[in-house]
DNA sequence: TAATAATATGACGATTCCTTCACTTTTGTT
DNA sequence: AACAAAAGTGAAGGAATCGTCATATTATTA
């Protein structure tokens, strides 16, 4: 029986000197390059703010706990990531499929390699059972975007628009995530955007249908 | 710097009478079940050994640490998924195309549903550092056998093999893993293998040209 | 400048966990 | 039945970690 603590995630203390928000950085990315270098296991709380520069207390001033910490940076990637993606889709409403996918890969591609040190890092929070709710609500808005994008489509129809609109979000997500955590070969990764572009836009040129 | 302790993983001790071989079975199974319950961080020897019902002595009597636990799960199962995969891509050399993707996939696929609690559960002990070397193995030998049945085609052949290769398995592995891991819908679920098939179909024949 | 508020520190109590080992019980053999 | 080998047990040492709090330092305000 797993403790259902729903732990309090929001920070304890707002930083309201210049200093302070330096510090509140300082911990988000050395959570991250700690995650990177040592993996999830050997993530503490000491190990966080020693490389933040900070201390333990410190830590624990801006973050209430441990998990909160993981949260915060899970959070922003995947809305970040999300963000993007829903400007993308935004511009092309009403264009033709090449131009749907086209515009939405290359978003989706370009903000998870900006992040790409985040992207990585996160590989393994995303997968404990306490982040899956956070991960599920940013797919659930993601699957919600690509459902209406596609549905302005001035060239095509779907008949099963829910399915082909949940294995666009799968052949995005899925491959990119294998292609990080798998740390491909250089020329793979240059030529990702492209490649993917292929793959989603193969995919939905079968499911669709041409409009009268 | 995180410490390469490669410990050692093989059992201290064969077991020799049926009783044990029940016992390391039960605490194999346990370890799953764990897992899936209540997650990588929540996973100790002695729940395991609980949910086994046996004690902490005699799981390390087989087992000579925790890490070695997760690796024989994780190395069950993409062995047994791996092995399937080159056993049908080797019942399709020198056929069509069309004909390698259909039998390829659906070998994938019902190696990982046939198992899909494991899957689930490995999830996030896959993404542990730890546990790289061995995914990354795995997944080598799979881009070996594919980058060899694509070859043997009989009516397509690929500019750039290797990159086509790659995107085949990326597209199998990362949607099926997301898929799972996300708990889609069963209307999805049902239809995973003929849509995951369009899905690597529809990419291999945009980078395939046809033999003259 | 003096007083107050904000920020920072790190030793420490409490807890959890890994692994060992001295010992018991069960099975197989002579 | 007597003995040896295999299998099983769980208390406890030792190590790691989380999060707190009494105290110290720095900034802001009056």
């Amino acid at each position: 029986m797993a403790k259902s603590k729903d732990a309090n995630l929001s920070p304890r203390k707002k930083p309201r000197q210049a200093r302070s928000q330096v510090t509140v950085d300082a911990i988000f990315e050395a959570t991250i390059q700690v995650l990177l270098v040592e993996g999830l296991q050997r993530l503490t709380t000491i190990r966080v703010a020693e490389r933040a520069g900070t201390s333990v207390g410190t830590l624990y001033q801006y973050y209430p706990n441990k998990q909160a910490l993981l949260f915060a940076v899970l959070q922003r990637h995947v809305g970040e990531v999300g963000e993007h993606v829903r400007r993308a889709a935004e511009s092309v409403h009403g264009r033709p499929l090449t131009a749907i996918v086209s515009a939405v890969v290359r978003a989706f591609v370009q903000a998870k390699t900006d992040r790409i040190d985040e992207a990585r890092a996160l590989y393994s929070v995303a997968g404990e059972l306490d982040s899956r709710r956070l991960v599920e609500e940013s797919e659930e808005r993601g699957l919600a975007v690509l459902t209406a994008v596609l549905r302005t489509s001035t060239d095509v129809q779907f008949d099963d628009l829910p399915t082909a609109a949940y294995m666009f979000m799968a052949a995005m997500i899925g491959p990119t995530t294998y292609m990080i955590e798998g740390g491909a070969p250089p020329s793979i990764m240059r030529a990702w955007s492209g490649q993917l572009e292929s793959l989603c836009l193969g995919y939905l040129e079968r499911a669709a249908y041409a409009i009268p």
